[in-house]
RNA sequence: GCCCCUGUGGCGGAACUGGUAGACGCGGCAGACUCAAAAUCUGUUGUUCGCAAGGACGUGCUGGUUCGAUUCCGGCCAGGGGCACCA
């Protein structure tokens, strides 16, 4: 005796989680293949910095990855889905000092505790891949290649300027400066000059620009990012000169409008500026003026324009007139050549210098009925004023002029980019150790082979103000590498960007014991990552700097691929309603309830608590919650089909108790299923039946039929990155099954059948549940070892289709018919219909479309209105 | 300011190349089971008029193209994101 389905006892995911997560572990399950002939495919998600906790952001962004990684080895391939930590970097440090860790210590323990939960989240990770930046192994390889771009010129100091807190004496990264002073001393920060190591990721700024085009599969917004970011602009430099032998140099990507410069600007920071603050007092309060305010950047953009007249006069190389040369403080001087010459009448900020100033502003562009009275004017049009380029367009105009400039010797085609040189400096102490030794004699050598890796010493004190490795008694004192004299290390460590700049390389390695990190026949093997998943918060730095990694380590001859992301997924944020106290103090979601009114309440108080807005789950504002709490409460495979459904993966997700619940209930209505199928006598045995759709029932048959449309349904969402859609698809079929309950018993075969290929579709996304259920219906091997489903093409073509009849585009009915059924019969069906025909009795008819299986419609006039 | 994206029930969201708007879920309502509740199963649920049959309205607003528009085009509004004096 079966018994009835809401008899069968709840589904216990603890032990069966523990269970499945425990054999793939023992058994090896998901470690990586690697010498099967199957294509191979490379799913990796952004690694994780090991903050002490996952959070459900991470859940989402690993989940979505996992289902890829699962379904690819479902569909044939040979699957490399690796896990990492991004572990350098200043939370170890603060931990350090508030709660006496040591960084590493820290870390590690973090590391510890984050892998038990991804482990109970059942991810089908490659362990044995697994490493942590901060490995002596991984940063010492770091090291080497940071000597081979030092070999091949991408690597140079500069002096460059830092948040420099006077206290501490240290350097303080953007987000250690708060309301512009030290978040540990308190002290105002100074800008200062520090000499900077930099990558120069500027040498490549064509090549990632051109190479974004050819990523189909990224998504546009990220390739206009970092369009944008690169920020390419040609034009023309031009020299200015006059009569006392000085010159400017200038930038512009308009020089056709040369004849309407009225004056040249020149940055507070240009050379000849700093050269006439030396001897002229006003200019000197300008110059001084302007650096103190450079010092907050928000402050600078909205800054009104101020300039000074230096009462230099240039001449116009194509007029002969005199052009006035202003300090402005809207030149930058880290952009062109940090001079340009203005034309008011063309120019936004030119236009309200002049203004400000009382320059003259020359109109040479006209609209097509003159000039236009509305200045600036920016708009396409026809060169004037502007001797032998009138009656030019302006492209043709631009393309003259330069050449004109050219010829006269001193014009010059260029290309300028925002882009800029990547500073890796550091001046702190968890991070990878630079290996170059600075020598009193030498000068600045980078240490031999023999010399590395330079390992992090472990006593370090963070009680000192600055940089540890600085102050360390005898961590930096070396021989020089050179000529032997005593010598000191560099101190600086490397910005953490780079540590995840070639990690994705690193997984590729089949044999984790070689010291070659960078396997040239390994990467050649699993390059480029045909999958990678992560926040589009990474959109610019990261996915810049790994890109540009990329190609580096190709110029020097580690690798041969020069674009790592083949497609990219970025997934959104996870967001949760914030609540909070009427003074601004947030509160977690438990301490609130709704009252009887449906107002919001602090349950300790009784108080009214505030409704915010949706936001992204941060621990700020206390909207978090907590992973370990909800897999205990519902199961992983719950939370894993909760993060992905409903919302598309790619948009924020809200976050819902309810809703998370709703995917309890479901995890236990397919575990029902499961178990009252199982009583019933399906089972995989019967699966090897032949299938005898003739004996069918009408209800069982439509079922089949609907269940293989279902098949190709789920595939193609999953294939689209649809996941919520593939979600919504299997629970319609669980829901389609328990209408027919009643049929079980007389449709073994073909539930069996049904069930397995369910399981199939569902493993990727709730592996646990579907690994219990595959071997209680004695099914072989894991169900994440078989292979995808397949549907039969044949039962995706209907016998009768609801065909929509409209009358003037409004649905008055529809018929049931063969979707092949000729024109002249359905027109005569749908007519059949009172309600059609009453609407088209209204006026006389005009035209009937027909559009075979999809629509009729009839067209009258003198429609009743 | 410039660039990009988004706008559909009470809510998250579906809708093939223009062809029955609202799949699936959450929430709500009702029924079954139960002494009762929970759990479960089933039904129902855009708004509105109507006892009903059946109508009217409805995809941010507004024009247009079309037999037919959530879908295509123009203008506007709102929300979100990126860049922000880049010559």
């Amino acid at each position: 005796m079966s018994p009835d389905i809401s008899e069968i006892a709840a589904y216990d995911f603890a032990s069966a989680e523990a269970k499945w997560q425990n054999f793939w572990l023992k058994n090896r399950s998901f470690s990586t293949d690697c010498t099967s002939s199957n294509p191979k495919y490379y799913v990796l998600e952004m690694f994780m910095y090991p903050s002490g906790k996952v959070h459900i952001g991470h859940v989402r962004n690993y989940t979505i990855g996992d289902i890829f990684a699962r379904f690819k080895r479902a569909r044939g391939f040979k699957v490399l889905h690796p896990v990492g930590w991004d572990a350098f970097g200043l939370p170890a440090e603060n931990a350090a000092l508030k709660q006496n860790y040591h960084p590493k210590d820290w870390t590690y323990k973090n590391i510890a505790v984050m892998k038990s939960q991804i482990l109970s989240l059942g991810f089908s990770y490659d362990w044995e891949r697994e490493f942590a930046t901060c490995d002596e192994k991984y940063y010492a390889f770091q090291q080497k290649i940071f000597l081979a771009f030092y070999k091949n010129g991408l690597v140079y100091r500069k002096k460059s300027e830092v948040n420099w807190d006077p206290v501490d004496n240290c350097v303080l990264a953007n987000e250690q400066v708060v309301d512009g002073r030290g978040w540990r001393s308190g002290a105002v920060v100074e800008k200062r000059s520090v000499e900077q190591w930099f990558l120069k990721i500027t040498d490549f700024a064509d090549e990632l620009l051109t190479e974004l085009d050819k990523l189909e599969g990224w998504p546009e917004k990220v390739k206009t990012m970092q369009r944008n970011w690169i920020g390419k602009s040609e034009g023309c430099s031009i020299v200015f000169k006059n009569s006392a032998e000085e010159s400017v140099t200038v930038f512009s990507t308009r020089p056709e409008t040369i004849f309407g410069a009225t004056f040249l600007a020149i940055s507070p920071d240009h050379e000849l500026a700093k050269k006439l603050a030396l001897n002229n007092e006003e200019i000197k309060l300008f110059v001084e003026e302007f650096r103190k305010g450079s010092v907050a950047r928000e402050f600078l953009d909205k800054q009104e324009k101020l300039g000074i007249d230096t009462g230099i006069v240039m001449d116009h190389p194509l007029l002969g007139k005199k052009l006035p040369v202003y300090i402005a403080n809207f030149v930058l001087m880290d952009y062109g050549t940090g001079a340009i010459f203005a034309t008011p009448a063309h120019d936004e900020r030119d236009y309200e210098f002049a203004m400000k100033y009382g320059l003259p502003v020359e109109r040479v562009i006209q609209a097509k009925h003159g000039f236009s009275s509305d200045l600036p004017f920016l708009d396409d049009g026809v060169l004037a004023n502007s001797d032998f380029l009138n009656g030019l367009g302006v492209i043709e105009a631009r393309k003259i002029v330069i050449d004109k400039l050219v010829q006269m010797k001193i014009g010059k085609r260029e290309t300028f980019f925002k882009l800029r040189d990547w500073g890796v400096s550091r001046q702190r102490y968890w991070g990878c150790p630079i290996p170059v030794a600075h020598c009193p004699e030498c000068g600045i050598v980078p240490l031999a082979e023999k010399d590395l890796p330079v390992l992090l010493p472990s006593d370090v004190d963070f009680s000192n103000s600055g940089n540890p490795l600085d102050s360390h008694p005898t961590w930096k004192h070396i021989k020089c590498p050179v000529c032997g004299a005593s010598a000191v290390r560099e101190t600086d460590t490397l910005d953490t960007f780079v540590d995840s700049s070639w990690y994705f390389l690193r997984f590729c390695l089949n044999n984790s014991n070689s010291d070659d990190l960078l396997s040239h026949e390994d990467i050649d093997y699993w390059m480029q990552v045909d999958q990678y998943i992560g926040g589009v918060e990474h959109a610019i730095l990261h996915l810049l700097y790994a890109r540009f990694f990329t190609k580096a380590l190709a110029d020097c001859g580690f690798v041969s691929v020069r674009e790592p992301f083949k497609n990219l997924f970025t997934q959104g944020m996870v967001c949760n309603a914030t609540y909070s106290r009427g003074n601004g103090e947030w509160l977690f979601p438990e301490e609130v309830r709704k009252n009887k009114d449906g107002d919001f309440e602090v349950i300790a108080t009784g108080e009214k608590a505030i409704v915010g807005r949706f936001e992204k789950m941060s621990k700020s504002k206390k909207n978090v919650v907590d992973p370990d709490v909800i897999i205990k409460k519902h199961g992983a495979d719950a939370l894993r089909i909760f993060v992905i459904s409903d919302t598309p993966p790619d948009k924020d997700f809200p976050w819902s108790d309810d809703g998370l619940e709703g995917c309890g209930r479901f995890v236990n209505r397919v575990w029902r299923l499961f178990l009252f199928l199982e009583s019933k006598g399906v089972c995989a045995k019967l699966c090897s039946e032949e299938l005898k759709v003739e004996s069918l029932s009408v209800s069982v048959m439509e079922l089949y039929a609907g269940f293989q449309r279902i098949i190709k349904n789920v595939t193609d969402a999953i294939e689209n990155r649809h996941m919520n859609k593939v979600v919504a698809y299997i629970r319609d079929s669980v829901n389609s099954i328990y209408l027919l309950l009643d049929e079980v018993e007389n449709n073994r075969t073909i539930f069996s059948v049904i069930i397995r290929d369910l399981i199939k579709m569902l493993a990727p996304i709730a592996p646990h549940i579907c690994e219990e259920a595959w071997e209680r219906l004695g099914f072989s091997k894991l169900a994440s070892e078989n292979s995808w489903p397949t549907y039969d093409e044949n039962y995706l073509k209907v016998s009768v289709v609801s065909l929509p009849i409209q009358v003037n585009g409004k649905l008055r009915g529809t018929i049931e018919i063969d979707p092949e059924e000729e024109e002249d019969a359905v027109f005569e069906k749908a007519l059949r219909l009172d309600g059609v025909r009453n609407a088209v009795a209204q006026g006389t008819l005009q035209k009937k479309i027909f559009i075979r299986g999809r629509i009729v419609n009839f067209v009258i006039a003198n429609a009743e209105k």
